[in-house]
DNA sequence: CGTCGCCTTGAGTTTCCTCAAGCTAGGTGG
DNA sequence: CCACCTAGCTTGAGGAAACTCAAGGCGACG
């Protein structure tokens, strides 16, 4: 069951120019940011790299350098289960901080894995640390960015503990649908989908073979079509319904942070 | 099943005089914190409020003013859901942060429900932006508290996902039982313990007859022992090897956090 | 001494799992 | 260009874990 994680490429580890801005560009809550702050944002991470498709970005148990903001690309964070099986704890698009959750740790408490071709920009500990001190509003923010994925995770562990398969998948998958919208506006109903219904179930305690019906299902009744490693929404509407999930809706005003320095 | 939460008893808001600096005692990775720092944060904070049993501190969709450092007693968070349940996401105790994860939205995403007679003080979102300002390091480390308690809950969303109802509730009572002997290092095996099994259940994805029935089990097998609101840890170890939980170390090094002002 | 909140126990049911086999599409080597 | 191979998806049948409904007990507190 694991070695589809276990078994891996050869990490690819080359440098990329790349506009600096752009790398923060999707910074989840960066509406709140002015471009003072985005560059120094940018003048913290380190060199972007790209990772290969099923490559391990930072395994269980290594030691914690930082985080990484993922530039490109799809990425899962997941633990290894004593029973041999695999959680899928977060699933995270380009934008999202990734990582950041083991700097509390002596050592990596996830597996961040790339889920199709990535591209990640690492933020080790030193310039974090330099972050809180020189921009005390983008370490705010930060931390608002935390609390919001905080949520978003209870949200999905409410879902887990006490609704049924069905509206568990339809709640993922609409999830996943509305992040990678706010990120390609530009997009029509299909969208790159790279998980498989393995990774669905490792997520949201399911097996696979379960996953499978409950898609079935949703494609019966022409609430999705799917193609190869990607698929298109025809009935938002109905998955919504039946996922069942609260809308959320984001403090864009922040009065209270620190101003730009 | 909800009135249990939404019938209230009148709040007690009362100021305390309290010696400022144990309040923040307490406060999860504060072996980091100079008293300097604790001095800091206790002077943020605004006057302690009591709070019954069973009264709401902050309801779900109330506005947010800010969160608050738990004192004394505890605290659950839930989140009603729309067949009429509660989902308790998480169970707060002496020294944690509450209600931090909605600072981000315009409204509270969850209800502060205090389990026992309890004392907060409040940290406004305005003291929030000068702590910022004012102590990086401060800042740094409520980051890192935040980037524990996600590592935390990540582990009991596994154990929802992908265990069995017995080794939920074995990983809900030791970690209750660890954090409760952090807090009160002295005491014996023997702790007070306000949930009922109607909570527990409501944590872990459980009806509160099947958590009786586990209990029931643990309580035959001599594991543990139970009177009225508390109960005792007969054989921690049984349990541990029945949760499967992983050990997490943290880091108490932090030679990368900003230094004290 | 009655009431109320909480726990217990039983019986029948549902949801999801397990195991097992077969299918499909895309990629690869001959 | 075809034949095979593999990863991933599908479908069925039987079983187990946890749920629902229901009734009763027990202890704390007014």
């Amino acid at each position: 069951m694991h070695n589809r994680i276990s078994a891996l490429l050869p990490e690819k580890q080359q440098d990329l120019e790349m506009a600096p801005a752009s790398l923060v560009r999707k910074f989840e809550l960066c509406g709140i940011l002015s471009s003072c702050d985005r560059d120094m944002m940018t003048r913290l991470l380190g060199p972007p790299k790209t990772v290969n498709r099923h490559a391990v970005i930072r395994r269980e148990n290594d030691p914690v350098t930082g985080a990484y903001l993922l530039v490109e690309g799809w990425v899962s964070s997941s633990t290894l289960r004593n029973d041999g099986g695999v959680f899928i704890s977060h699933f995270y698009l380009p934008g999202d901080i990734v990582g950041a959750s083991s700097l509390a740790h002596c050592s990596a408490s996830d597996t961040l894995t790339a889920l199709s071709p990535t591209v990640v920009a690492p933020l080790s500990k030193a310039r974090l640390g330099d972050l809180f001190v020189q921009s005390p509003r983008l370490a705010a923010v930060l931390y608002l960015d935390a609390m919001r994925e905080a949520v978003a995770f209870a949200d999905r562990m409410a879902a887990v503990a006490r609704s049924s398969a069905e509206s568990r998948v339809a709640a993922l998958l609409l999830d996943l649908f509305d992040r990678a919208c706010t990120i390609d506006a530009g997009q029509a109903d299909l969208f790159d989908f790279p998980l498989t219904q393995q990774d669905i179930g490792d997520a949201l305690g399911l097996t696979s073979v379960h996953v499978s019906r409950m898609m079935r299902g949703f494609i019966d009744r022409a609430w999705i079509r799917r193609s190869a490693r990607a698929f298109i929404v025809k009935d938002a509407a109905a998955l919504r319904a039946l996922a069942g999930i609260p809308r959320r809706l984001v403090d864009t005003g922040g009065d209270w942070l620190p101003a730009t320095r």
